[in-house]
DNA sequence: TACATTAATCGTAATATTGCAATAAAGCAA
DNA sequence: TTGCTTTATTGCAATATTACGATTAATGTA
């Protein structure tokens, strides 16, 4: 069906997903990755320095603001982007926290 | 088209997409959450309790397997799944090295 | 052997994602 | 104003993902 059953996950859990969702795609990867090592970053130069499509920019930049992870300036014709702080420890947080569970049991089968 | 082009990104950036991807979806952090939890744990429990059919859980743990960071022992008609550390070890690495990112210019706009 | 139990696979329907051409919107420059 | 530049949005085609019923395969039990 496509359509992923949320009801029966806990808030957590559903946020992890929706997290990592958003970094399931190499070209929003080269995006963070830029405006980290830029701090800021004009529309024009991402769709330059990736080489997809201006309008395939645009969408994967979306998906980024929708998460909060980094938000934009206008700036004359011009859109400057840079990583929001606040939003990318909270996230930072979630999955490092999920990242660093560690074996609760002795018992083991493999 | 719904194909990622991969051959625009380097490896790194496309072996954090291939595991966030697989990380984007709450059945795959309950079941990790679920064998951290209880070290191991047989497929039928599983699906008693996340709730989703059989078929469906069993593909979630194909994509889990796939990647590495499960692995499952036959015991009878029974299959028991576990971590393997080793590969998550790694897989913690490459997304925490991802996130401790930091800002490397003073330039900002937003 | 026959039957039950468990998990994987197959096939399919519904929905989501990716990518881009075409277009719209918004600002600057002459 | 007109034309240019830049980014967002729309619409669509191709592909991927999610979910599950039906079936198969493998093992254990009577």
């Amino acid at each position: 069906m496509g359509v992923t059953k949320k009801e029966k996950f806990n808030q957590e859990q559903n946020e992890i997903a929706t997290v990592a969702k958003v970094f399931a795609h190499p070209a929003r990867i080269a995006i963070i990755q830029q405006l980290f090592k830029l701090n800021a970053c004009v529309c024009g130069d991402l769709v330059n320095e990736i080489g997809l499509a201006q309008p395939t920019i645009s969408q994967h930049l979306k998906e980024l603001k929708n998460l909060g992870i980094i938000k934009g300036e206008v700036e004359g014709t011009s859109v400057c982007y840079c990583i929001n702080d606040e939003v990318w420890n909270k996230t930072k947080k979630l999955l490092v926290n999920f990242l660093n569970q560690n074996i609760h049991s002795e018992k083991n089968c493999c």
